[in-house]
DNA sequence: ATACATAAAAATATCAAAATTTTTGGATGT
DNA sequence: ACATCCAAAAATTTTGATATTTTTATGTAT
């Protein structure tokens, strides 16, 4: 049986968190998890507690944990937000970043249209599907990468984590033209970037987002 | 000896750390609290883990908690941050907000007033500043609190938080002046939100807190 | 002096058990 | 049927002890 470092029983609760295995609004029972895991409960709740700080769980006292809770209303809420942020992210990238920032830009583009590329050929497997999640946050964070605001990063991480909670589990439509939007959407984002276009990159993140509203 | 429950362990650290009793940057040791709180070093790395939530304490595995750390650039950064946030939950609540929000803004202001003036015509007593804390935040928060984004008034509560903590053992020449400035700021911000003025509350909400930047 | 290794001390993380609180499932009465 | 009360069960919190890791202090070689 195989057993589990701290980092590694966070990592697998963040990953389980993010592709909803363990639902929004779910309670979740350290006990239950005790086994799983192969430690004491209170290592468990103080992973949990962790993962509370980016808002993946949700915590009260006396009353435990749970996946934070999704709503129609509060996934237009998250996805909202999440433009206000990108939209600040990038508009200050675009003033005050230099070279690196559009390398850094580039290259993440560049993976991440590659795998888009490759998934519109062939299906998609749950493998392609982990590879292109963490290049699409990796090219959205690139973009507001330049912005030097570490909070507004660091707050941006946590509502991306957010907004991947909510929606993922939603969405298992990913028609054939789902992709063939977000490859082109994506595309525009970074071409506005590039051109140092801050109205144009505002509102080429608008209208990636705005299917969730 | 006054014994403590774990919400006042979390209350008082929460002061501390936001009136720097416990200076940014600081070092905290559970063993060392554990005596003055009565409990477990356990119980505060619970109550350490849930105060990194907000932002005001950092974690680091094996490195244990420190006061989140202050520099002239963190102190512009967060300044900044909070801008955006108030001016975009500020418009919000222009936008959709009713009559209770404007009650709510107005009765919020009311009380910061009231102890502002106090302040200018007697010192400043300690007591005096908790008083003017609190209402304080009651009166941003009011202002933010018609917005409809749950998210963002969530983030909102975490940002001023650390602004807090950032900046109160900063300045500490509250010159005579500097309460006037304060008042007519104030003052500015509720006019301009109950005139429904969207541009001129972003901009009272600006020049509130650019002496910050 | 500086760097490096090492032992002692201190701090942190984990555990398993005990204490507390909340939730659950009947039994009782309206 | 519906609410209320109570006891049992389950879940959560707290504890005190142990194991692990990091930091500090000391001695040795370059």
């Amino acid at each position: 049986m195989k057993t589990y470092s701290t980092n590694e029983i966070y990592s697998d609760l963040y990953e389980q968190l993010i592709n909803a295995v363990i639902p929004a609004g779910s309670k979740i029972k350290p006990v239950e998890l005790q086994s799983k895991y192969g430690c004491s409960t209170n290592t468990i709740r103080d992973t949990l507690l962790r993962l509370s700080k980016i808002g993946l769980v949700t915590f009260q006292m006396q009353r435990g944990f749970r996946a934070r809770e999704t709503s129609p209303e509060k996934r237009s809420d998250i996805a909202k937000f999440r433009v206000l942020l990108e939209q600040e992210g990038a508009a200050l990238s675009i003033r005050k970043a230099g070279l690196d920032w559009e390398i850094r830009l580039n290259t993440a583009h560049h993976k991440l249209s590659h795998i888009e590329k490759l998934m519109t050929k062939h299906g998609l497997t749950d493998e392609h599907l982990l590879v292109w999640s963490s290049a699409e946050f990796e090219f959205h964070d690139a973009l507001i990468s330049g912005c030097e605001s570490d909070i507004l990063i660091e707050t941006y991480g946590h509502i991306y984590a957010q907004f991947r909670q909510q929606f993922v589990a939603q969405e298992r439509d990913f028609g054939a033209n789902y992709f063939e939007s977000i490859i082109h959407e994506h595309a525009t984002i970074l071409q506005a970037a590039l051109a140092r276009n801050e109205e144009a990159c505002k509102q080429a993140i608008h209208d990636h987002m705005k299917r969730n509203f």
